[in-house]
DNA sequence: GCTGTCTGGGAAAGCGCATTCCCACTGCCA
DNA sequence: TGGCAGTGGGAATGCGCTTTCCCAGACAGC
């Protein structure tokens, strides 16, 4: 048994496949109450179900989301994407997945797949890089966006634009102020950690998230008189975290900083305790197993704030300081915006997105 | 400028649609070498992207799979969609995603959706139910799923087939030994927690995943000797746990078995420990916070095992006992088995499932 | 040299639906 | 009663592609 058309079920009523059509899917047209009947019948009797492919081919229109991200199980992205489906579901559309682990050249495979299939919107969460070896893909992935845009779809970036995309119709950036909230961070910390120094935990250079975050730290540093952060560079994630936890504490331990009075280093007072800021809150608890893992205590050795709030991390301990971002909320923001109702369009990028610095455990008053 | 079509490309090229089809996506006939050299010229100078809808109207498959989940941000959920998206790319497909908070009405709609869009195969995670307010839901469902099916489809659950489901042709099981893992769960805590008495956070009676996890570790207990368990019933996630976790949190301070000395319960014997099993990681987690937040201190006050062996949560402290679970691996086996390549079909049921206890800190001897 | 078999390309028929255009009919006003 | 707008249904076209069928030419065997 091949699933029913609408020709079917327009003979089973008796009346013209136009006509099946008006009344099963809103058409301006509204046949008659008993035909209606008629027909709706027929459908429910042959388990008739749409073929969205002929629909969206006939109309030219999908009623697809794609949704680009880095890694569907990383809480971060796991957290957008449920905004952004439930925007979609809001809307009427499902949502199409792709994962590219960042690569400009699996994100232009991505949206080529999703013109392909001739969705309607397109929403990239995850950094955009500026790398040197991201130069060729990032211009590939600006084409391409480019011509899905000409050919009127909708796209919207969280965080940074594209490098290098120059249509401006269709295309919408739900802005992050990563760097404003870096600074905020930064000057909290400053106010609280009097007596600390900072260090930086950041992604690889080029990785713009990474590096407004950096940037807004140092910002907040000097603004509080303090002097710039040293900055350690690994991956963006928690192995990078955990990796840069063991140099630090290593550090802190022959810095004596641990209490267990180390031998010294000449360039660190042992009586300054360490601050240390992780771009993100799942390299920030890399760092902080790497420290524990090595016999340090946080707060009482060092001090972490991460960048995020992941929900699933909230019930870690010492309870992390870190940067609120409502990441659903962006999510859901990114899709509306690019839901392409040409009348609300212009009337309001939608609320922009704001984040709140949330000081925990993690960066408590040393007692 | 519209996105150009099949027959511009054959036009530029001068051949008809048809070779040009068959050179740009894999025909069984080769037109020839120079041919094929014109053809794909023209199409990349017309930035030519085949339109899929189209595309499948034509061959009616689609190459999507839909992956059905309770919320994609839940870290059990995002693992396993991980391994779907993965496996789904192995076979050149994508994902179309559907979060339905686990109602088998949603579930039901997501099926037709997925149907309507001629989804090669549907990936379903997320415990069944058996609850009688989802009886009805649940036939649906289940019909929706065999309509689907007759009509060719693939599909593939995760843990317990759908209540009702009837059609064996193209319906596969990805079968997750909870029951058995939650007894030698059961029975390596009985071993190591001798004079605890054990408790049982679980989800609501019905849900499939929880009563086996509960029923194993029931059996488990049994075999080693000891009395059934208590059993708390609430909500499937982190504030089920943390709802239970307070309850039990009074329950502890009032038998005095926190060390504390309370006025003691007839029932209960002071000198032995409490040791909560809860049915998945994230409910522990929140029965761990709960106790924390009432004071208590785990494995101190009380030992705390859970279930899934969630990734996100491998940092947290104290470490969490629990059945690890290869969470990717699944969703990567559920989507293969849904591949639907009628050859491999019946030569096996691909690999099994199988996953180890992983006793932690948070199920440590008491000093 | 002629027929028979390939080979490779083109014409055309859908796939299932939306939609435009057309037509028959109703009811209204003049 | 004739004409006209308005209403509601149907025929037909096309969305972009695949695929079957057909046909012209190449080639081999007799």
């Amino acid at each position: 048994m091949a699933a029913s058309t609408l020709t079917e079920v327009a003979r089973l009523a008796g009346v013209s496949p136009a006509t099946a059509s008006r009344v099963l899917n809103g058409s301006a047209r509204k046949p008659g109450q008993d035909i209606a009947d008629r027909v709706r019948q027929a459908a429910d009797s042959l388990g008739y179900i749409p073929n969205a492919q002929a629909q969206g081919l006939a109309k030219s229109s999908s009623g697809l989301i794609g949704l680009i991200v880095h890694d569907i199980a990383d809480p971060y992205f796991a957290a957008i994407a449920r905004g952004v489906q439930e925007a979609a579901r809001e809307q009427g559309r499902m949502v199409l997945l792709a994962t590219t682990a960042g690569a400009p050249a699996d994100e232009k495979e991505a949206v080529a797949a999703f013109a392909a299939r001739r969705a309607d919107s397109i929403v990239i969460a995850g950094s955009r890089s500026s790398r040197a070896e991201d130069t060729k893909g990032n211009a590939d992935l600006a084409a391409e966006l480019d011509r899905y845009c000409r050919n009127g779809g909708q796209v919207a970036v969280v965080g940074h634009p594209v490098v290098g995309a120059e249509v401006t119709e269709g295309y919408h950036v739900v802005e992050v102020p990563n760097e404003e909230l870096a600074t905020s961070l930064a000057s909290e910390l400053a106010a609280s950690r009097q007596d600390d120094d900072f260090v930086i935990i950041g992604g690889p250079e080029g990785l713009f998230t990474s590096d407004d975050r950096i940037r807004g730290f140092q910002k907040g540093l000097a603004d509080a008189g303090r002097p710039p952060a040293e900055i350690l560079r690994s991956s963006f994630n928690r192995a990078g975290g955990y990796e840069a936890g063991v140099t630090l504490a290593e550090r802190i331990k022959a810095a004596g900083r641990d209490g267990q009075r180390g031998e010294g280093n000449a360039n660190q007072d042992p009586a300054r305790g360490l601050c240390i800021f992780a771009v993100n809150d799942v390299m920030a608890i890399g760092a902080a197993a790497a420290l524990r893992s090595k016999g340090l205590r946080v707060p009482r050795d060092a001090t972490i704030a991460g960048f995020d709030d992941i929900e699933t991390l909230r019930d870690f301990r010492p309870a992390l300081s870190t940067v609120h971002l409502p990441l659903e909320d962006i999510g859901r923001i990114a899709t509306r915006s690019a839901a392409g109702s040409a009348a609300a369009e212009d009337a309001a990028e939608p609320s922009p997105v704001t984040g709140r610095v949330t000081l925990r455990r993690s960066t408590e008053m040393a007692s």
